[in-house]
DNA sequence: CTGTTAGCGCATTCAG
DNA sequence: CTGAATGCGCTAACAG
């Protein structure tokens, strides 16, 4: 009969007539307590409706089997995707998930990130534009601490997607697709994955002396993208390379209703494959980042740090080339 | 110098001289300190990097200034954007934001809400499908709590979009276009939201004798929509309103496949005004679900629970209908 | 096998 | 105005 106001382990221990530590040892399963008694504390702690405060418990413990998450925006479907596997991971071993939505404030990404990493046991951080420097030095004082999507780092684990994999990847199909002339909607800068974009950008660039590359400075979301039509037309390409699919959906929008004709007329291409790629008119070619596993492999990293398992790894996943219809030959 | 190991409160009273009650006195803000003896110990303090450990202080305190957020699908856009809108507010107001997302197990909701409402100073329930008895009676016990998107309780504020009048808008909306023959998909059963739906659909059937609503079952997503198409075309109809705008996206992507132009030979309504519904070809006529507003609301109302003010109000906002390119005339 | 003690780190009486 | 106790609820030595 649980009531509002929850059961303590003092009152559990003096309606069964033990000790506190009989009834601790019960409810952690310590075997040492003579199978009848234990099975009377059980019966009094069920009627009762008692379990342990887990606060009391995380103070004594010093663990609270809890981690954050900070992400710079939780409208991003990219992290969308990684917070949705990491809680899962992290669920399914008991953990929960606290969520720190820094609303891409930058400059407060670290205070958040100290703030939350006080009341769990470990942070996820996702800071793709955090400066390196600020980084470095902020890792230590979060330790344990997996990073997202940032290079390999010193000494903390680091769960990432190849951006310059995937980009090259975009790059090349394009080009083998006959197009020579392309633009970049570059997004924001400072970004880490944008800063692996472009050097996949680079190398191609090196690798094909006849192709042309054309960047335009955009933001990262649809607006960016639709907002980016009137440069990436007066640009004169045959082909776009989005920062990310939701610039990508917003300039195919925009091109649409200028009378131009993807991909016929014009190429378009993402970054994500976020789970409205495949609907657009025509669907999107993109770059698959698997959100879900770096999610998981992100919890599976913490997970090994918490149980002082191996320490500074680096997982790297490839993006996979998606083709659909938004890319199609040089219009000739 | 902040260190890995924290400083604690022993620490900071023993290396400024004082006692223990006077570090927190300070650090508190309580004017009941001399004010030199006061500015000594923020020094130090600040010299050892130390500010009280957030456990200890739930523990004595009894509060947490963290609540939980109970969904039942980290994926669904809907919840995204309360859940957004959640976080923002209460991250204003220096609380924390737990998830739980509950995978749609919904017979794992209720475990899960109480597990989470432990560590927390509330939880605000998103539980679509839970039967109304089960919810009735596990909110006694998870107070302060706020339901999201559930008819007004007993004694529990409530924050909900009323699909209801949404729902009558759409419809309506099909009809002055002359629609006559209208499929419904009718996503999940057993919904709260869905039952609205679907009184706003008898009631529109009341109203005009003439109209005819083909109910076909569906899921929630993107595939059930696309998998509902040859039963659409079936149905022999001129327009659908779908459960939401993940379906009506799916439809919209199946029966162009088919050669169907929408909306010259299918009207197709959706649910919700996620992100991605002005993006699609046609743009998606829809009613807007404001789940930025329902979570800030939602914040609200747990808010002034915690601080004790008014109990139980429960508030509803009227989705608005937008109607973009998806919907139009019946074709004759 | 069980009970008593100490203490996790802090806020808050209560004396002085 | 300040310091010395008390306890939040629990686990973990430590005795018996």
């Amino acid at each position: 009969m649980a009531r509002s106001a929850r059961a303590t382990i003092t009152q559990v221990a003096r309606t069964a007539g033990v000790s506190l530590s009989t009834v601790s040892r019960v409810m952690n399963g310590n075997p040492t307590v003579d199978a009848a008694l234990a099975e009377r504390v059980r019966e009094v702690a069920a009627e009762l409706g008692y379990s342990a405060n887990p606060l009391a418990r995380s103070l004594v413990l010093g663990r609270t089997q809890t981690v954050a998450v900070v992400i710079p925006d939780l409208a991003n479907p990219t992290f969308q995707s990684i917070l949705r596997g990491l809680s899962r991971a992290a669920s399914d071993d008991g953990f929960h998930v606290l969520i720190a939505d820094t609303a891409e404030q930058v400059a407060e990404e670290a205070t958040l990130a100290t703030a939350t990493r006080r009341r769990t046991d470990g942070v996820i951080l996702c800071a793709p534009r955090m400066p390196a420097d600020d980084l470095a030095a902020l890792l230590p004082s979060l330790s344990p601490v997996v990073v997202v999507n940032r290079p390999p780092q010193e000494a903390t684990p680091t769960v990432a997607a190849d951006y310059r994999v995937g980009m090259a990847q975009l790059v090349q199909h394009v080009y083998d697709l006959g197009h020579r002339r392309v633009a970049y909607l570059a997004g924001v800068v400072g970004s880490a994955s944008g800063a692996a974009r472009r050097s996949a950008l680079d190398e191609a660039l090196t690798a094909h002396p006849d192709l042309e590359i054309i960047e335009i400075a955009s933001g990262v979301d649809f607006d960016s993208g639709a907002g980016s039509a009137d440069a990436v037309m007066a640009a004169d390409v045959t082909a776009v390379l989005a920062f990310n699919d939701l610039v990508a959906m917003g300039l195919l929008s925009a091109v649409g209703d200028r009378g131009i004709r993807v991909p016929e007329d014009l190429s378009i291409a993402g970054f994500d494959d976020i789970p409205f790629a495949r609907y657009t008119t025509p669907p999107l070619t993109t770059a698959a980042v698997p959100g879900l596993e770096l999610g998981q492999e992100a919890w599976q990293a913490m997970s090994a740090l918490l149980e002082g398992r191996d320490a500074a790894t680096s997982t790297v996943r490839d993006p996979a080339l998606v083709v659909r219809g938004s890319t199609g030959p040089r219009p000739s």
